[in-house]
DNA sequence: GCGGTTTAATAACGGTCATTATGAAAAATA
DNA sequence: TATTTTTCATAATGACCGTTATTAAACCGC
């Protein structure tokens, strides 16, 4: 007995989701949470506990909707194929909703509270500013023959970025030196050979 | 005329540097940063500023000091070089202080404040997960002839991995999907060729 | 309809955040 | 030495954080 629940556990749950894929744990007030859901803060402790708990809740639903395609993936003939789709599916996932765009769990680290906006888009011009000298160095490289006509600055400059953002993050979660080293080494055996001067 | 300055603003900078590239930006409090620094809060505040202008300073501090393997590596001869120079930097310097891990840049909105440590370790971890179920996967296609004898798996998890986080980073920085693509086709060009079964 | 029980909304809690007012201490000029 | 100027340390500020009493409302079995 007792009085019903008025509010849909799933959907105020979805729309935590949402608020932490956008600003992250830290980033995520309650002001924000109740905003996006609907309902009162008492309300929300009584259905997930507290903040840490409705985090894993959201988490855990975050894989279930959204990271369908790691185990889809895996279930595929080749290594190749597995690659292939878990990095189209990814992207897809990336860039599918406006309002939160990347991937929850790396958001989850990277988003900061709105104080930090002005902040993150230093950091975010920061990292563009290294890109596009790469970019320019890659161009020159192009025009000098040390890259075939067939590559593309842009991408090997986005490419190398990439790389670069995944060992910094990898180098936070414990990575040794050496796998350090081999993810280089893979990351360079991609790269296009020069060509040869007639 | 006046008293004299106390403490040596350049140390006192230093010091709000490691505090910043540990635990970001939102996550380095003032009693962090004046415990690191060994100064009182107005004197940080009349030698900097607020905050952001002292995260400005360290921010340029951290180029300066660090990063000049950058321009470094611009001038060097072919683009493989300069590739390779930077790869071997970022990973010297990123393993280099084993108390502030990582590229300050990146850690600036990847590290959060203590009291989300038990949050963080629950992303590394399902970070971890996911990269050994490729591992995994990747075993076995070596093991089935999908991969050649020479390939190493973990190596390539841990590549793909990388390129995945570093492709959620460039999401959040606003990358269009078409430059994510080139990134994701170039990180599959290095991808090793199946062996050719007798 | 009534007692027991669960949820709902209001409002407050202590703690920490970045920031700063305040007044004492120290150095330079006169 | 007296005065001015700058830095120093203590401690307070208001705002926001996550969390929770408290009280009123809604539902159940009886």
């Amino acid at each position: 007995m007792g009085r019903h629940r008025e509010f849909d556990v799933g959907k105020v749950l979805d729309a935590a989701l949402c608020v932490f894929w956008r600003k992250g744990y830290e980033g995520a007030s309650y002001a924000d949470l109740t905003a996006a859901a609907g309902v009162e803060r008492p309300a929300l402790y009584s259905a997930f506990g507290n903040k840490e708990a409705l985090f894993r809740r959201a988490l855990a639903r975050y894989y279930e909707l959204y990271l369908g395609y790691i185990p889809e993936a895996l279930q595929l003939a080749t290594a190749r194929e597995v690659a292939a789709h878990i990095l189209d599916s990814a992207i897809a996932l990336n860039t599918r909703f406006p309002e939160h765009t990347g991937c929850m769990v790396i958001n989850g680290v990277l988003a900061g509270s709105d104080d930090a906006e002005p902040v993150r888009q230093i950091l975010i011009e920061a990292r563009a500013v290294a890109e596009t000298q790469l970019r320019e160095r890659f161009e020159r490289a192009k025009a000098e023959g040390d890259l075939p006509q067939t590559a593309r600055p842009d991408a090997l400059a986005a490419f190398l970025m990439a790389v670069l953002h995944g060992m910094a993050v990898q180098a936070k979660a414990g990575f040794s030196r050496d796998i350090l080293k081999a993810v280089a080494e893979q990351a360079l055996s991609a790269w296009p050979a020069s060509e040869q001067r007639a």
